[in-house]
RNA sequence: GCCCCUGUGGCGGAAUUGGUAGACGCGGCAGACUCAAAAUCUGUUGUUGGUGACAACGUGCUGGUUCGAGUCCGGCCAGGGGCACCA
């Protein structure tokens, strides 16, 4: 019996198709044409058993869609740009282009040994000329059709870094590398107008309906789409200030309104502390501790009153006071509110803290007596109820009242209805060296000039230094300073880069034509895209998603693409976890520093009590790390794909186990025995199947064919679980399979030869070996998938299930579809049916064809 | 605080529209082969009672709808995630 080497085969496959350019793909109009991708690794320089789970699926998909008969684009490339770079620059002094490189020559040799069925030569990085020079391109027609823009903005700060930070590397108030406290600082930054397409981007939400429900909703919540009245009070006695915007959601309770409140921030309450030391102190201490984001949850509400006081719009001659406040963003609406603390829980605080009055104008459905609501301890939020003391408002419910005080407001001509986005434009500029230079000339004289088409593309000067804080192009001797391509005086290069995430904000549409002079050739991204099915990790439901979209309706803008959403379905995979270990100190050990002891406990090599802890997400300051390329080395492409199919559905986190591991490659090995037993009797490939079989063969032949059937269905639905286990199913079925007659090895040869088509995607080395194995010349990559044929299907006879009073007391086979009352008579005539009804009366019989019958008693 | 998701044997998980709970895998137990081990194969494996046929119980807890509920509805509990002075 000859073993299955899974470490030669393997080398062998993928030789083959890289040498037929199996995977090469072009625009070809006869065939349907597919697109999968899955999210473009950073080059870290290894890959991470998360990779391996993600491209994994990705492969079963592609290879699937291929044999499907559609024309598959599957690519890979690299999101090489961004800061660790820079920082093994600074720690090891390498530069960042050579870190970067041979990262990712690393990291192709590790995605080669997978097998993946990937159009190599449609690879790019991010970080390469080839691409940052396109994407400074697109930039430029972003800056001209208005989508690009430069403004002051409150960013976050690295003081010892000397960098602007992304709001997700400030942990607990500090820089992630230098842990610095980080300051807000008004600076001049560059934006994209994503605000632009927000009612776009969130009412095209509900078309991806091949999006996670879950994505979906995150970036709806994330949009933040608000409808409300924007309206202004006038002030008493201000001339300088006659009056103040606010907006609001519930215009429905301005009759509750009890005072004003003003952002420190806003230009009211800047101007006052121009005017008052206490007001200027209030501002000033607002500011300090109101914009640091971890303070906020635990900061309390306070408020300064300014004595001035603002005319109630609808009341006449009723004023409310004025207060600056710590918990208003000027960012959002208009920077003021209205306070009405009987509806709203934190104007409720606020009014109890500063002793003001708390009026109810929304009686509560359930509430019999409206004139007990004084008494009630907290604010009633809901929108549920009447008007009360709410003069023209009242008796209205609260969404008649809403609109019928923004009609009133807009017919006095002291307010409108608006609508409001927590989004804000996305902040793209970085102060780092290692990112796409941002292609515009400072002049003082003509502003903001575009670098020319003669001068494009800005590339990145490879002699920088890191041993400065800040940004190693502003350090540069020579880089910044140029000429102004308008007037030709001494200007300065903007030294800003961009973002990562505008990086893979169109990749993939770069993916379609990698090697093209322009960013993208028309005609083949009317081809290729959008992208069929995209996959990748949660942790993007937003950021990278949402920026893509947004880029795919500025493009469209443009004319370079003709559709708006990039990705038509999406899948998002859950992690690859694994339990932790820790020894006596709290120190924690690798799955590889631990080891079973005697008594079946987990301990340190050299003996010590290790302790196992939760199943967490594999990460380097736990050490539950596993590297895939020992796993790759030791078991093979195909077990590590086999094993992160099995077992836990693909969107759900998944614990990575040896045990897992082990038996995952003991199939492998159990397929290729199955195969190497059944050889000898096998009739040649292509020979006839005989029209009569023993009953044993046509059951082979109706097990194959239904594990066709549901297979097909559990990969087109994302469930790759069950049909790693339908498979098992069916290598079960052949193993206990003896050929008896010549029909009998006919029925063999096409049960095998559908298990290795199905095993194909997900196991591709091995399914190559076993179909050369029966004698094909022709490569399994190159195999249309099996059909299942719906005679050998379809079941004739159905397991019925008889329950007596709603327990099972017998199952019976019947043949499909037989009447309702030749069942039932089958069904009593039961031997443990009767006994379990003797003495009772029948109260009816329900019988559902070809599942059960329930004899109620 | 608000919003969302999840909860099934020792473990990962199956279970079409409400219709046989526990497919398949891992692990365990028993056996075969072997001088022995590894590998492989066979049987068995939700809990309890019974030699057994079988019976009772069983999908986080609790109440309901139904001939019938893991699945639907109400109220809880636990774990995970997102958002969080958004007016």
């Amino acid at each position: 019996m000859s073993r299955y080497n899974a470490k030669e085969t393997e080398k062998k496959w993928q030789a083959a198709w890289a040498g037929r350019g199996t995977f090469r793909v072009g625009e070809d109009a006869s065939k349907p044409k597919y697109y999968v991708l899955e999210m473009f690794p950073y080059p870290s320089g290894r890959i991470h058993m998360g990779h391996v789970r993600n491209y994994t699926m990705g492969d079963v998909v592609a290879r699937y869609k291929r044999a499907r008969g559609f024309n598959v684009l599957h690519p890979m490339g690299w999101d090489a740009f961004g800061l660790p770079a820079e920082n093994a620059a600074r720690d090891k002094g390498v530069h960042p282009a050579d870190w970067t490189y041979a990262n990712i020559a690393d990291m192709r040799r590790d995605l080669q040994s997978m097998g993946l069925s990937l159009d190599w030569s449609r690879e790019i990085a991010t970080c390469h000329p080839e691409y940052y020079r396109h994407q400074q391109k697109l930039f430029l027609d972003l800056l001209a059709a208005g989508l690009a823009y430069r403004k002051e903005a409150s960013v976050n700060w690295d003081p010892v870094d000397q960098t602007v930070l992304a709001n997700e590397q400030v942990i607990d108030g500090r820089g992630w590398r230098s842990g610095a406290p980080v300051e807000k600082r008004k600076l001049t930054q560059w934006f994209f107008r994503i605000t632009a397409f927000l009612e776009d981007l969130l009412r095209a939400l509900d078309t991806l309906d091949r999006w996670p429900d879950r994505v979906r909703l995150m970036q709806r919540n994330w949009i933040g789409r608000s409808e409300g009245l924007q309206l202004h009070f006038d002030l008493v006695d201000r001339p300088d200030f006659p009056r103040i915007d606010i907006y609001t959601t519930r215009p429905d309770t301005l009759f509750g309104a009890s005072f004003l409140a003003i952002s420190p921030e806003h230009p009211f309450a800047q101007a006052l502390a121009k005017e008052n030391a206490a007001a200027a102190a209030f501002v000033a201490e607002s500011l300090r501790t109101g914009t640091s984001e971890a303070l906020i949850e635990t900061a309390e509400k306070r408020g300064f009153d300014t004595g001035v006081r603002a005319r109630h719009p609808f009341i006449p001659g009723h004023t409310v006071p004025v207060f600056v406040v710590n918990f208003v963003l000027m960012e959002y609406g208009t920077g003021a509110i209205f306070g009405c603390p009987a509806h709203d829980e934190r104007d409720f605080e606020f009014a109890t803290k500063y002793r003001l009055p708390i009026l109810w104008v929304v009686c509560p459905p359930d509430e019999k007596n409206p004139a007990s609501l004084p008494t009630r301890r907290e604010a009633y939020t809901e929108k549920l109820g009447r008007m009360i003391n709410s003069g023209f408002l009242d008796g209205l419910d609260v969404p008649e009242a809403i609109r019928a005080a923004i009609a009133k407001a807009e017919a006095m001509g002291i307010g409108k209805g608006v609508v409001n986005f927590r989004q804000r434009d996305w902040l793209v500029s970085r102060q780092r060296y290692w990112g796409c230079p941002i292609p515009v000339i400072h002049c003082g004289a003509c502003g903001i000039v575009p670098v020319p088409e003669r001068d494009m593309p800005v590339k990145l000067p490879d002699d920088v230094r890191f041993d400065k804080p800040g940004n190693p192009l502003d350090h540069h001797p020579t880089w910044k300073h140029v000429a102004c391509p308008k007037c030709g005086a001494a200007a300065r290069r903007e030294t800003d880069t961009f973002d990562t995430f505008v990086d893979s904000s169109w990749y993939f549409g770069r993916f379609c034509s990698p090697r093209a002079d322009e960013p993208m050739q028309r005609a083949a991204v009317d081809y290729w895209l959008p992208v069929d099915q995209y996959i990748g990790g949660i942790e993007h439901a937003i950021l990278h998603l949402l920026y893509s979209r947004f880029f795919m309706r500025a493009l469209k803008l443009d004319g370079r693409v003709g559709v708006d959403e990039p990705f038509a379905g999406l899948f998002t995979q859950g992690m690859v976890c694994h339990e932790t270990y820790q020894d006596a100190s709290g120190n924690w050990l690798m799955p590889n520093e631990v080891t079973r002891g005697p008594d079946g406990n987990w301990i340190s090599l050299d003996g010590q009590k290790v302790a196992a802890g939760r199943v967490e997400k594999m990460s380097k300051s736990k050490k539950n790390v596993i590297d895939p390329s020992s796993i790759l080395d030791q078991y093979g492409a195909d077990t590590a794909r086999w094993f992160m199919l099995s077992d836990s559905p693909p969107e759900r986190d998944m614990e990575w186990t040896t045990a897992g591991v082990e038996g995952a490659w003991r199939f492998s090995q159990r397929l290729w025995r199955i195969l190497d037993e059944a050889l000898p009797a096998l009739p040649a490939t292509g020979a006839a199947m005989p029209a009569a079989l023993s009953a044993p063969a046509f059951a082979l032949r109706q097990a194959a064919h239904r594990t066709v059937a549901a297979v097909t269905n559990d990969i087109e639905t994302f469930h790759f679980n069950r049909a790693v286990a339908r498979i098992y199913e069916l290598a079960n079925t052949l193993q206990e399979f003896r050929p008896g007659d010549a029909g009998d090895s006919h029925a063999l040869r096409e049960a095998l030869e559908i298990l290795v088509c199905l095993v194909g995607p997900m196991m591709p080395h091995l399914g190559e070996e076993m179909w050369a194995a029966l004698g094909h010349q022709t490569l399994l990559a190159d195999t249309a998938w099996p059909e299942a044929a719906p005679e050998l299907v379809y079941q004739d006879t159905v397991m019925v299930a008889v329950q007596v009073g709603g327990k099972l007391r017998a199952t019976i086979e019947v043949s499909r579809d037989l009447d309702q009352a030749a069942l039932e008579a089958a069904a009593l005539s039961q031997e443990n049916v009767q006994r379990a009804i003797a003495g009772r009366t029948l109260r009816k019989v329900i019988v559902v064809p070809n599942r059960i019958v329930n004899v109620v008693v």
